[in-house]
RNA sequence: GCCGCGGUGGUGGAAUUGGUAGACACGCCAGAUUUAGGAUCUGGUGCCCAUCGGGUGUGAAGGUUCGACUCCUUUCCGCGGCACCA
């Protein structure tokens, strides 16, 4: 007979409400231990059984943690500002508020109902104002120390959205919502000074214990280069074009210049007959987007100016030209271009017939183009003969003497386009008089959105808070005009780079956080969540963290001490679970159909948490089975089973059960739930082999099954005669004495194939072992007559002959 | 092109420092029970040949080793990210 588990469920969500069972504070004098979740933005969809995988794990870890005697912080809240709200109620007049309540309220619904140990006092939302006011608190903290700013920047303006959209939210030159076409066009935006911060970020990252592809994809994306700076006079002027290279040893191969078309010397340097073909070019790369200059455009194009500039190191007249494949925003928008040494070069001098120098020797089989590898120096006067690195040193030391250029080093990383033009949004606590910008005074926050009845962008592409007279206009007291309130909102970001900090104390009026509180609760020790928001939400919430930490308001360098990415759970097709495909899961469906417990315990159990896997609702029903198996053997008619006895147990389930304490606790250790999981069906399928089973054997395991699957440990803990939660019970100690094997198997290899294996007592010695294994009779057979030149043995495993 | 990760039965996946490959579960096969079952229980299940038994096997090919899923070299395939970053 199946468990009621729809009956039990709701009886213990019920009662941990009811007791607040997971309501944490800091003054308990217990170690404490911050588990966090990326908390969801709340879609109008709801759930798919992917979401909740990493919550699931989150919870047993959290779960596990109180019964090891911590003190456990485990919240969650709502990342609730957002495009699809504000495009909903474009289309719908639907205000965002009301849209993004009833979200809220069907994500609250399903999280609670898998019985997370959340505690709900702390249950945070970015669109509070409470919220918004500590947002605007901390940029206003960044534009004090020098770190906003405003810049008229090309942002992709997306005319079906009506909205700029972020270079992330634009997949191959369409919208990642909708796929609409975006386009460049340059506005007034605030950036943020992340560049500021890249040395910092890159550092912070040698501190953490994340996933190293995380790690490598930050590096990348702050992409730290090395090199120098050099400059080169422009023949016949005054002026220098500052170039940044990371092959300072190949100067003497710079044959030629290339700026980039929005060089700002462009126009001074191009000659009167070529003014024309150069503002041609101009025009046509101010019109191309970035993907088309680069990876449809892999054929190099460009045009000369007509002016020449003089190799620093050798005085050579070398030409500049202008070509689309320089970038304004990296470096100093210019290059010097050694084509021997580089292919984009190579291919740029082979096209315009322009010389090329080698600098480093090729190897004699080598019949490339550009060659990038190591090798001595040639052409290159007095760095003839040195390798890569030292020509390089050696290079910077003679440009810094002759005060020529220096070493340098760049990034990749751009400063972070902070504005938005929409509605639903933080508003940017500034306001625009005359001739200078003010922001707010902390005593002015938060500064609200005004309700508004229509939600259309202006058609400018600017917010539609433009419209918003009373709001944007300050007035003096003769109703005079005076000022203007900026009109663009923060990026979805901009909440969830500081609300783990909020959690902490998310009640509190006069300050962001309490001081004492922050720093016994920072860092977050795990923090869980999808390997989409590798690079940019955790980039960005750490940025925000080390400015907060040079500001003195908080108390570690770095916010995550522990990362892990969950994978996601596909459909059963194997394919990603979306609606157009029609394979997705509900977890309504699922909970009710098998239970939360089955659910959570199935998921766990896919495998690696890290993994994609495919959903099998049959993989999920022997999970189901599984604890059905355990209940019906220990739960008879709403009381315990006559076989649960005071009985002591036998050796046998002794040595199984600290076996499986040692082994579930490693595994949550290392978030391996699907083999600690394993352990347990093990263990199951041992105790169903009882006609007695101990009931202190009994509680050890259903306090191990308690993290996995709370509800139905609560309830066979109560049947067990317990008045209280099984929630703050101690983990089950280990005894490695007791776990030992006392009969162990030994294989016996000849020349390393198995040919048999003997039951040896744990105690035994080699030579007992080595002599059992020769009159082992299959064994006989192959070493006898033969010469053993070799004899290996592994303790407690295996013996391998090695004969001739 | 560059960087990172991964290829193990019909399926999801297990395998301390190199030491009995395939734990656990799904599926499948056989049997039991049942009016019936997407229920439950018992047994079997990598592949090949066979009666015991033997051979073979972790994407492919080499190598190191008494012994390799594990280490090294080459190579193929899949996934994720970046992409003219000088």
């Amino acid at each position: 007979m199946s468990y009621n588990f729809k009956k039990i469920e709701s009886k213990w969500q019920t009662f941990w409400e009811k007791n607040k069972t997971f309501k944490v504070n800091e003054n308990n004098g217990k170690l404490k231990y911050y588990v966090l979740d990326m908390f969801p933005y709340p879609s109008g969809a709801g759930l798919h059984v992917g979401h909740p995988l990493g919550y699931i794990a989150t919870d047993i870890v959290a779960r596990y943690k109180r019964m090891k005697g911590f003190n456990v912080l485990h919240p969650m809240g709502w990342d609730a500002f957002g495009l699809p709200a504000e495009q909903y109620a474009i289309k719908t007049g639907t205000h965002p508020k009301e849209t993004t309540k009833k979200n809220i309220d069907n994500f609250r619904r399903q999280i609670k109902m898998l019985g997370f140990s959340y505690d709900w006092d702390r249950e945070i939302n970015t669109t509070d104002t409470v919220y918004i006011k500590w947002t605007q608190w901390i940029f206003l903290q960044l534009y004090k120390k020098g770190l906003a700013y405003e810049a008229d920047k090309p942002v992709n303006w997306c005319p079906e959205l009506k909205a700029v959209l972020a270079n992330e939210e634009v997949v191959d030159g369409k919208s990642e919502m909708g796929g609409h076409p975006v386009y460049r066009v340059p506005m007034r935006q605030w950036m943020l000074k992340i560049t500021d911060y890249a040395e910092s970020l890159l550092a912070g990252l040698d501190e953490v214990d994340w996933p190293q592809s995380v790690k490598e994809l930050q590096r990348n994306w702050i992409g730290r280069s090395e090199g120098a700076d050099v400059d080169f006079p422009v023949e016949n002027t005054h002026k220098t074009i500052s170039v940044f290279t990371t092959r300072p040893d190949t100067l003497f191969g710079a044959t030629y210049m290339v700026l980039s078309p929005e060089h700002p010397f462009v126009d001074e340097l191009t000659i009167a007959s070529q003014k024309e073909p150069v503002k041609k070019y101009q025009k046509i790369a101010s019109r191309k987007s970035d993907l088309e200059r680069g990876e449809l455009n892999k054929e190099k194009t460009g045009v000369f100016t007509g002016s020449y500039a003089i190799n620093p190191v050798n005085d050579e007249k070398i030409p500049i030209w202008i070509a689309d494949y320089v970038l304004m925003s990296y470096g100093t928008g210019a290059i010097m271009a050694v084509p021997g040494e580089d292919q984009r070069d190579w291919d740029f001098a082979t096209e315009f017939d322009l010389p090329i120098i080698r600098t480093v020797k090729v190897p004699d089989d080598y019949d490339g183009d550009a060659y990038t590898g190591d090798g001595p120096a040639i052409n290159s006067e007095f760095l003839n003969g040195l390798y890569i690195h030292d020509a390089k040193k050696k290079m910077i030391e003679w440009l810094e003497t002759e005060k020529k250029g220096k070493g340098s080093v760049r990034y990749k990383l751009r400063d972070w386009l902070f504005s938005r033009q929409r509605y639903w949004g933080e508003p940017i606590p500034i306001i625009h008089y005359n001739d200078e910008i003010k922001p707010l005074k902390d005593s002015e926050l938060p500064l609200v959105l005004p309700e508004i009845e229509k939600f259309e962008p202006s058609g400018t592409g600017e917010s539609p808070l433009v419209n918003i007279k009373e709001w944007v206009e300050i007035k003096n007291d003769e109703g005079e005009v005076i000022g203007l309130r900026e009109t663009n909102t923060m990026p979805q970001w901009a909440g969830s780079c500081w609300y783990y900090l909020r959690y902490i104390d998310p009640a509190n009026i006069e300050q962001p956080w309490d001081k004492d509180k922050e720093s016994y609760w920072m860092p977050v020790d795990l923090y869980v969540g999808g390997a989409e928001h590798a690079v940019l939400h955790l980039l960005y919430a750490r940025f925000w963290h080390h400015v907060l930490h040079d500001l003195g308001f908080v108390s570690t360098r770095e916010p995550f001490k522990k990362l892990f990415n969950q994978g996601m759970i596909l459909g059963e097709d194997g394919s990603k679970m979306s609606k157009s495909r029609g394979n997705v899961i509900n977890p309504d469906e699922i909970v009710d159909e098998f239970g939360s417990d089955s659910m959570r315990l199935y998921e766990m159990f896919m495998g690696p948490l890290d993994k994609a896997k495919p959903w099998n609702t049959k993989g999920l029903q022997g999970c189901s089975r599984f604890i059905n198996k355990l209940w019906s053997k220990v739960c008879s008619n709403g009381g315990i089973s006559t076989d649960i006895t005071e009985d002591a147990p036998n050796d046998e389930t002794v040595k199984l059960l600290h076996q499986t304490i040692k082994k579930i606790g490693d595994d949550i250790e290392n978030l391996r739930f699907n083999t600690a999981i394993s352990q347990m069906m093990i263990f199951t399928n041992h105790l169903i082999t009882l006609d007695n089973v101990p009931k202190s054997v009994l509680e050890a395991f259903v306090k191990m099954l308690a993290p996995f699957t709370p509800h139905v440990a609560e309830e066979i803990w109560e049947y067990l005669g317990h008045n209280e939660t099984i929630t703050y019970e101690s983990w089950p100690e280990f005894d490695e004495t007791l776990s030992k094997e006392d009969l162990i198997t030994i294989a016996i290899q000849v020349n390393g194939k198995l040919r048999a294996d003997i039951n040896m007592a744990a105690n035994s010695d080699k030579e007992d072992i080595l002599s059992s294994a020769k009159e082992n009779k299959r064994i006989k057979l192959y070493i006898e007559g033969k010469e053993i030149i070799k004899e290996i043995y592994v303790p407690g495993r295996l013996v391998n002959f090695v004969i001739k």
